[in-house]
DNA sequence: ATGCTCACTCCACTT
DNA sequence: GAGTGAGCAT
């Protein structure tokens, strides 16, 4: 076949291996996707019709960009290919056969604030205190359960602590919830399936019939659910082919499992095997460091990666005074790829571990006039304004949805208030309705006065109005229309501040959304809408094209590559993350992202760190990371800290006393430069007793009154009106204060 | 019923 | 340092 010369013999044997189960294990930058593209392009080719291929992928965009590639190759006909996420393939399949399980086919995905809300009334109702137990803490709880496919008295038989005992309970009533709400969450994407297929065996077969050719992109971040539902499926032509590298497994916390790649080789013993360790991405020097680096995870397969690339820049590893400094260092990576080496913005990634840390690099790139774009953080279709009209369009098209019609039965605000929607809430309860029916029959609830049973008819009128305009307006005026009536628009504009203008034009971006899906033919409902929006992340938005550098968490960046790559943060506590830096296993997680950001880098790589970084608000002094230590010498350039400003910046703060986590316990890690640090003074702290009015004199801003206190311990806080400087709000704790 | 201030908590990563 | 829930004034 014409196409397999692209291929170097490795990638090649993968390809041909169609029939039976196939694992290929694929390095970094090895090709994985092409590797991929071209075994479902040969498929087709040979005359495999295209609707009995299916692909899961970790990303709708991998998706697409692999559609696309695979039309390059084969044509029109692989429109009709099976591809997307787990969660929206899957989504899609419940669309049609719910009602076998006891959903309608407008079911409603919630998402993760929306269960949260319904965590909370659980907990209500089961009178737990939400002081008490963290409902979110709950709900990642249950989500858990989930993952590992545990039923909640299954959960509550295991459970081991209080927390845990309650948590059960509140997952059975969580689920009752869901279900009577004709909703799911994004667990039940995947655990809803797998109660279809096992209940359902006519069910199973057609569609284990219709996908004669199963594959799993990224399967090393598969979590049991997911092997579960791929075996199903798979499991009567065990043509599966599975593609991963356990060296980038980094989603645990959802419950990814790297048995799966063990387990896949039990549970199909003639399963072929196959190896990608030629990297094509990177330099020699990039792909010798990160070796280095995974060299020290115990847990892993073995594995070579090697590249014919040329040797390239060192790697040059950063070290900054502070997230400021840091981020001036990142604006002058930029300047110089942009000036000197005649490089595009798109070129650049900068990465952290959270998303908080994008925040003193933004604010750098503002300063400087360098365009970026930022992948994450609140997504789009999160944004309240957006939610609003989507909790509209949700409750108009599934009456059970009691979560959505909370969300809307005041907003805008309409003279429902909590007593009200209170009191039509214990009377649904007691009816057994939910409350869209509750609402009609608003007469029946004696407590009411007539003002608000009055405001209720008239919200009842409202969604009333809008099902009956569903018949005659079309997908795309019908949003517009309810949105006009709402008048969201009108009151943003009238608001005039920036925050309302980028709100009313994030509404008119959900609008121009609708219109664009609903051009999509008759296959465009507004429950597909839905659908989608629930499960796009903001990596399937980021196309790559803006010249513009692109700032994201190291997760997000997984499966792309850039050509300069910037990993900031590399500290103890941020990388590897604190509740990570004392459990081996998770260490390990850490060290794999670590290794994932940096083999995203095809030419220069570079690694940052900071001896002060702001957390909470609050200075707080940090260790270069572990991982730093174990790049080794060879390839690796040091930048050292540009002492003088540095040493401009902290000197009137003391040393905080030394974090509670015993950082200083490991002294290997101290063999970075935290002799280096500027030298606080370690004076005794006096306590000088401040009230209202007084007057002091600080260091710098000399003398000044005391117009406000607030905060405790080191969180105490004053804002002082100096003679000179002005207002200026200072931490206690730093500041030097004298009685003046 | 609504809108404000204030104190408190949280700070991973995501479908 | 930001988002949220509680408590209070309008």
């Amino acid at each position: 076949m014409s196409f397999l010369k692209d291929l170097n013999p490795a990638q090649q044997d993968a390809i041909r291996a169609v029939n039976g189960p196939v694992m290929i294990i694929a390095g970094a930058g090895s090709g994985k996707t092409r590797v991929l593209t071209y075994r479902i392009a040969h498929l087709l080719a040979s005359g495999v019709p295209p609707s009995s291929v299916l692909a899961l992928t970790f990303t709708n965009k991998a998706a697409g960009e692999m559609k696309t590639r695979i039309q390059r190759l084969v044509g029109e006909k692989a429109a009709d290919l099976w591809m997307g996420t787990f969660h929206s393939v899957f989504a899609r399949i419940l669309r049609r056969e719910s009602q076998l399980i006891g959903y309608t086919n407008s079911y409603t995905i919630y998402d993760t604030d929306d269960s949260l809300a319904v965590v909370k009334t659980a907990m209500e109702k089961l009178k737990l205190s939400t002081q008490q137990f963290n409902p979110s803490g709950i709900r990642s709880r249950i989500s858990y359960s989930k993952n590992q496919m545990l039923t909640p008295s299954e959960a509550e038989a295991r459970s081991k602590t209080i927390l845990e005992e309650h948590a059960a309970r509140v997952y059975a009533e969580y689920d009752k919830t869901l279900h009577r709400c004709n909703a799911m969450d994004f667990d039940d994407l995947l655990l809803k399936p797998i109660e279809l297929f096992e209940r359902f065996p006519k069910t199973l077969e057609k569609y284990q019939h219709r996908f004669a050719f199963v594959h799993v992109d990224e399967f090393q971040d598969t979590n049991r659910a997911q092997y579960r539902v791929m075996r199903l499926l798979g499991d009567r032509n065990r043509n599966v082919c599975v593609v991963g590298d356990d060296a980038q497994s980094i989603y645990s916390f959802r419950g990814a499992e790297i048995r799966n790649i063990l387990d896949f080789s039990k549970d199909y013993p003639d399963c072929q095997t196959f190896r990608l360790e030629q990297n094509y991405r990177s330099t020699k020097s990039i792909i010798g460091v990160a070796d280095e680096l995974i060299r020290q995870n115990t847990n892993r397969l073995k594995k070579h990666l090697w590249t014919d690339n040329p040797v390239g820049d060192p790697v040059t590893v950063v070290q900054c005074a502070d997230d400021q400094d840091e981020a001036l260092r990142v604006v002058q990576v930029v300047q110089e790829e942009v000036g000197r080496r005649k490089g595009d913005l798109r070129d650049i990634a900068v990465l952290y571990r959270t998303n908080a840390q994008s925040r003193a690099i933004e604010d750098a790139l503002r300063r400087t006039g360098i365009p970026y774009v930022i992948v994450g953080g609140i997504r789009f279709y999160e944004r309240k304004e957006i939610k609003d009209v989507l909790g509209y369009l949700r409750i108009l098209v599934n009456p059970l949805d009691d979560a959505s019609l909370l969300r809307v039965i005041n907003t805008p605000a309409r003279g429902i208030g909590d007593t009200t929607v209170d009191r039509l809430r214990a009377f649904a309860t007691a009816q057994a309705l939910s409350l869209n029916d509750a609402l009609a029959r608003v007469g029946e609830i004696v407590e009411l006065n007539d003002r608000a049973r009055h405001h209720l008819r008239q919200f009842r009128a409202l969604l009333d109005k809008y099902r009956q305009l569903r018949t005659t307006l079309s997908l795309s005026e019908w949003p517009r229309a309810l949105v006009d009536e709402l008048g969201f628009l009108t009151s943003f504009k009238e608001e005039r501040t920036s925050e309302s203008m980028a709100r009313w034009e994030n509404v008119q971006e959900l609008l121009s959304a609708i219109t664009e899906f609903a051009q999509q033919g008759n296959a465009a409902t507004l429950e597909a809408f839905l659908e989608e929006v629930s499960l796009v992340a903001d990596i399937d938005r980021w196309e790559g094209t803006a010249n513009a550098v692109t700032l994201m968490t190291l997760h997000a960046s997984k499966g792309l590559e850039f050509p300069v790559v910037c990993v900031t943060g590399l500290e103890e506590g941020l990388l590897p993350f604190t509740s990570a830096a004392f459990d081996d296993v998770d260490v390990e997680e850490e060290r794999r992202l670590l290794y994932v950001g940096m083999t995203r880098a095809e030419k220069r790589l570079y690694l940052s760190y900071a001896q002060m970084r702001y957390r909470f608000g609050e200075a707080s002094y940090q260790t270069p990371s572990r991982f730093l230590a174990e790049l080794g010498d060879t390839n690796v350039h040091q930048v050292a800290l540009r002492i003088p400003r540095a040493a401009a910046h902290v000197p009137t703060l003391r040393r905080p006393s030394p974090p509670a986590r015993k950082q200083s316990a490991r002294p290997a890690d101290d063999h970075y430069a935290s002799d280096q640090m500027p030298d606080y003074e370690s004076e005794s702290q006096e306590v000088l007793v401040l009230k209202k009015g007084m007057m002091v004199r600080h260091e710098i801003f000399g003398r000044g009154k005391v117009v406000d206190l607030s905060g405790t311990g080191d969180n105490r806080k004053a804002v002082v009106d100096f003679d000179q400087a002005g207002l200026k709000s200072l931490i206690l704790k730093f500041a030097k204060l004298q009685k003046g």
